[in-house]
Parts: C-alpha cells; sequence; structure tokens
DNA sequence: AGGTTGATTTAATCATACAATATTACGCCA
DNA sequence: TGGCGTAATATTGTATGATTAAATCAACCT
C-alpha cells in the first residue's frame, strides 16, 4: 500500500518567466484519492474561495498543468468536473471564465465543502437553517402523505437511536442527522433530498454542541410529535410540530453561539 | 448557457454488426455542441431512464467508446462530468457503477432536463409545485427582510414587464419566471438559488397555459400584493401574499389539466 | 475455514499529435 | 477614414497508444 514511488510532481525549475504572485494552489497530497479529484480540488477551493473573480479566465490549460505539476489529461478531467458542477464553462481560444456565483451547484457536496472552508461559519449556519425552515415543514407534511410503511419504519428506528444513546454524544447526532434525512427521503420527492443532505456537512459540530444538557430531553419530546404525527399520516400536525422542534433548535443554537466560548 | 439541442431521438437502423443486444444509445448528431458533452446527454439520459439500474456496471470504458463511436478521452471526460452530477462512480477493476438516486443532483439543469424527458410530466410537476410551495414564501420573506435596493428594483422591473406584456403570451411567461426568479436571488441565500432556477424547465408551458384568459387579471394583483408587501419590507405579509399566489396557481393549473386536451 | 498471495481486469495517468474554434489583427475596398 | 471581411493565432477539443495503479477473484497455503 505504501508507494515508496513518491513522485511530488515538482514544479521544476521553470524558469522562463518566473510569476511574482505565488500560484494559489497548495502541493498536491498524496492521499488514495484520484489525481484528477485532487486538482478538481484545488481548483475548486480557489474558484470558491475567490482567487478568480466571475467572468475572468483562468490560466490556460497548459499553464495550469504545469502549476500543479499533472498531465492534460488530470487537468482536463478535473476542469470537466468543474464544469458540470456549474463553477465554470470553457471555451476554445476564449478560455475557462468563472461563471456568477448563481449558476453554481451550491448543493453539490463539493461545492458546500469548498465553501465551508472559506466562508465564516456565522452566516453560513444561518442561510442553512433558513432554507430548513422553509422545506422541513412541508417536508414533514408530505412525510405523513406519500411515506411508505418502510420509510415510518426507518423514522422509528433513526427515533429510537437517538433514545437509545444515551450519554454518547457521537451517536446522538449521528442518529438526529438520520432522522431528518429519513423525513426528507420519505417526501418520494427528489427535489427534497439534495436538502435534506445538506445539513450533515456543516451542523455535526453544531448540532453536537446542542445536544448537550437539558435540551437533550426537550429535543426527544419535539421529535417524537413529529414522529408520531406522521406515523398517524397527519401532515398539518406534523407540518406544526415540525416548526415547533426548529424553532427551539433555532433558538438553542443562538444561545450557544452567543455565550462564552465553549 | 449550454443546452443541448440534438433530439435525434431516431432508432437507428442497426446498421452493421447486428449486435444481440441494440445499444441504448442514440446516434450522436454532430450540433456544435462539444462531443463530450453529447456523449454526456446519451450516458446520463439512458442511466436516467433506467437502462442500468442502481449499483449495475455500465459496459468498460472501450466497449462504451465503440458503441458511441468516440474516443477514451470523450468518454472519459463524460464520465467525470456525470460523476460531477452524483449519477456514477467509477473505480479500477470495478468499472463505473450508476449510484442510487439518492445521491443523484436533481437540482442540476441536465439532470432536470434528462428527467423531463424521460418521466411523465403529471407526477413531476406535481413535485415541483410542492417544493415550490415549501421554499417559496419563505424565499419571499426573505426577500423583504434581506433584499438591496438593486434586488428590489428588479423585482419592480420585472413586474412591470408582466404588466406590459399585454397580450404577449411568450413575453408574460418570461416575465414571470424571471419575477419569481428575482425573489430567489433577493434572498441572499445560495441555497434558494438552485431551487428557483428550477422552474424554466417543466414550467414555461403549463406557466402559457395558466397564463390565458381571466387567471391574467387575477395573476397580475396577486403578484402586485407579493411585491408590495417585499418592497415595504414586511416579512409575514410577504409570505402570506406568495403563499396566496401559490395556492391559486396550483388549483389553476389543475384545473386546466383536468379539463378537456389543450 | 481463514487469511494471504498472485493474476487479471479495469480505470487512472501520462505524453503527443492534430482538429476545431473564437478572438484578434490585419488589410482591403468603398 | 471607416467599416467589413479575412487570415493569423491562441486555446480548448479530440484522438491514440503506452504505462501505471488499484480492486476483484481465485488459487493457494497454512
Amino acid at each position: 500500500m505504501e508507494q515508496a514511488v513518491s513522485r511530488p510532481g515538482e514544479p521544476q525549475a521553470s524558469g522562463s518567466k518566473t510569476i511574482s504572485k505565488p500560484n494559489p494552489f497548495a502541493r498536491l497530497g498524496k492521499a488514495n484519492v484520484k489525481l484528477h479529484s485532487r486538482v478538481a480540488d484545488q481548483l475548486g477551493l480557489a474558484i470558491v474561495r475567490g482567487d478568480f473573480k466571475p467572468d475572468q479566465a483562468l490560466p490556460p490549460e497548459l499553464q495550469l498543468c504545469e502549476m500543479l505539476g499533472v498531465s492534460r489529461t488530470a487537468m482536463r478531467e478535473a476542469v470537466r468536473g468543474l464544469v458540470a458542477k456549474g463553477l465554470i464553462d470553457s471555451k476554445p481560444k476564449r478560455g475557462t471564465r468563472v461563471r456568477h456565483p448563481t449558476h453554481w451547484n451550491h448543493l453539490d457536496p463539493d461545492v458546500l465543502r469548498w465553501r465551508v472552508e472559506v466562508t465564516d461559519t456565522e452566516t453560513y449556519l444561518r442561510k442553512m437553517f433558513q432554507i430548513r425552515r422553509a422545506t422541513e415543514p412541508e417536508a414533514s407534511a408530505l412525510a405523513a402523505i406519500e411515506g411508505t410503511e418502510e420509510d415510518h419504519g426507518r423514522l422509528k428506528a433513526d427515533f429510537q437511536a437517538m433514545i437509545d444513546a444515551g450519554a454518547d454524544n457521537d451517536a446522538w447526532v449521528e442518529a438526529d442527522l438520520r432522522f431528518h434525512r429519513s423525513i426528507y427521503l420519505a417526501t418520494h420527492n427528489e427535489f427534497f433530498w439534495p436538502i435534506g443532505q445538506l445539513f450533515g456537512f456543516g451542523l455535526r459540530q453544531m448540532f453536537a454542541i446542542a445536544a448537550q444538557g437539558s435540551h437533550r430531553a426537550r429535543a426527544i419530546v419535539e421529535h417524537g410529535d413529529v414522529l408520531e404525527a406522521i406515523l398517524a399520516r397527519k401532515p398539518d400536525l406534523a407540518r406544526a410540530a415540525s416548526l415547533t422542534l426548529l424553532g427551539n433548535a433555532t433558538s438553542d443554537i443562538d444561545r450557544i453561539r452567543h455565550s462564552p466560548t465553549p
């Protein structure tokens, strides 16, 4: 597994026109992740970070290859991936330019990860809660209507796992996230799914914090209310219960965020 | 944009060597669209159509290249794009397999387009309205809170365009779509944006139908109410107005859908 | 039976050549 | 001089072949 053949892709004495500004790409680590994927990470991160402004052309392919010490194949495949995520757009002679952020697939896991790495957590969490507040009550209502027995069974299991978690904070958070994701799945509306996946990223830490102390007991009751309404197939009740749950979760986190450093 | 235009659909004459199983890919038309993009279209369509079940491996690279008559470069880049959209996943020796639909980026414009081509309109529109009903009222409320003067100006302009459309149905529909998209933009929450883009695809036709006749007058009033509430920065009012608007739009379309063939 | 090794298949990466295509710059004619 | 077509040119797109790395399966050995 350990390959001694370290070919670090050294940006060898380029010589000619040594550019004054250090390139915005970090050295590519030797993970077991594929090369084009690592390249895409570097590029995506640089773009999301704002190293290249919208409508600005990236350096030409060959130059990028040189900067990162990879072949054109790897670079092209990385670029192709970013195009698919809506970050860039490439045409012959015109170059590959950054698209306006409105076109980015902000719900894509990679894009999300890059943004989390460069954006301040505060505003990002607020935005996550905004969309969650919009979708989750409706998703709960739909889960009550459209959810199959299997969906409902999974919800029950997730809820049980939350209870069983006991003092284990990690287990609690995982079960919590699963519970909410299961709600989105139970809508049987694929447009809800990507939003359900969203919270696994930035929210783990916050959930873990919010899960401590006395909130735990109330959280169980409120999750139970949502579950009960869904199982009883009462959409309006489910929507209401979900709203209550979210309201309290938000204020919990607000309170924690403004309290002395954890 | 890079919208694919080719609508070949031609079940081409199987031609030379008659293979036992007909390949699920249509002949690639020579549009001005790039080759890898057309290949991605074929593959994506075939996957979304269900020609390859989840967890099932596609034919190996070389075989796929042969089937579509393209080089490995083109094929690889197409595959890379589909991986980026979450449709497939490829590893050496394991092959490239279709991922479970829960992982697909259903809000991606291409994925959406493929689904629209193979899914029946009925259920698809219902799902669109479900998520729209979840997000748009909240988006309107946020637009009232977070929207800048520029955002509000754009909203006003879009509304004016709806009025100016007069008898021009296309102009009305375009303005209508722009109006709603502007609401999502005004949230200043990038997670809402992809949902706002969604409706430009399947809904144009429906909007055009629903825009006819007496509905037009009422629609203007209701859009005006939403606009007014947003400009006045009254989130609760905006949310309520948006809900009314959506409720009527839904029932309009319901009514139309169940009426004799348009 | 269980784990280890090795062979095999498949994707991943590199390198190179050539084609297509926007942009830019030039030169032509009115 | 000014507008317009046209050639030069830079940059991405496509094709091909060779080599490397990785996952699977089967045989093998304990």
